[in-house]
DNA sequence: CTAGTGATTCCCT
DNA sequence: GGGAATCACTAGC
């Protein structure tokens, strides 16, 4: 007998906890995202850790600017980001407030809405491909940087949230190295995904790119 | 494997 | 101000 996702909000609290808690916390939780053409439901299969204490890897490593200030607020916000000229990826900023840590959402299953991400996903060859990887979950989401600084713990009326879903058990979490992460940032095992979720992005190490001539 | 896209930031002057 | 390097990626061959 399956049990039946929790469809309750994630408090604010859930977010205001150290980031290495809260990332593989959030496998199994559920992302509503609504606009006017309907809600898309995804079940979050694989994250990032990000921790802008100590973290090369980290968009907040160098301190505040206005691209990621965002991550210096208070939990339970969203941070996106536009990068490589064309994508667009989203982060749940995590506590305390001024830590500057987030989880970046790298993948995930559509539960609900499929019709309308496949639209916005044509170039997906199935299903499981929507939202497999950080910008096919934006683009299937429909998510750029007019939601960046969304609070997605707000009540009432809200683009984006988080419901508690069906939390995946420890036995059935996995973790090791970050994608594409450069340098010693890169040591940090701290990118989790579900075991033998289908949904989950191939991993791929840091290729340093060549300069252009 | 590679090209492509443009915002952002750094490091000068 | 300007130029260069970076970028937590994807699509297509």
């Amino acid at each position: 007998m399956i049990a039946t996702p929790d469809r309750t909000p994630l408090p604010r609290d859930f977010f205001d906890r150290p980031v290495l808690e809260v990332a593989p916390d959030l496998l199994g939780r559920l992302l509503v995202r609504e606009t006017p053409d309907g809600p898309v439901v995804l079940r979050l299969t694989e994250v990032e850790a990000y921790d802008g204490q100590n973290d090369p890897g980290s968009h907040a490593y160098r301190g505040r600017t206005p691209r990621n200030a965002v991550m210096f607020g208070p939990p339970g916000h969203v941070y996106v980001y536009f990068t490589y000229g064309m994508w667009h990826c989203m982060n749940l900023v995590c506590g305390p407030e001024g830590r500057s840590s987030a989880v970046l959402l790298r993948a995930g299953e559509i539960v609900e809405g499929a019709e309308l991400a496949r639209t916005r996903r044509l170039s997906a060859r199935n299903d499981k491909e929507l939202a497999k990887g950080p910008a096919r979950l934006a683009t299937a989401l429909d998510i750029d940087r007019r939601l960046d600084g969304t609070d997605a713990c707000a009540t009432g009326e809200t683009p984006l949230r988080v419901l508690a879903g069906t939390p995946v058990g420890r036995d059935r979490v996995r973790n090791g190295p970050r994608t594409g992460v450069a340098g010693e940032g890169g040591v940090h095992p701290w990118r989790f995904w579900v075991a033998d979720d289908p949904t989950v992005s191939p991993y791929r190490a840091h290729v340093p790119r060549r300069r252009r001539s």
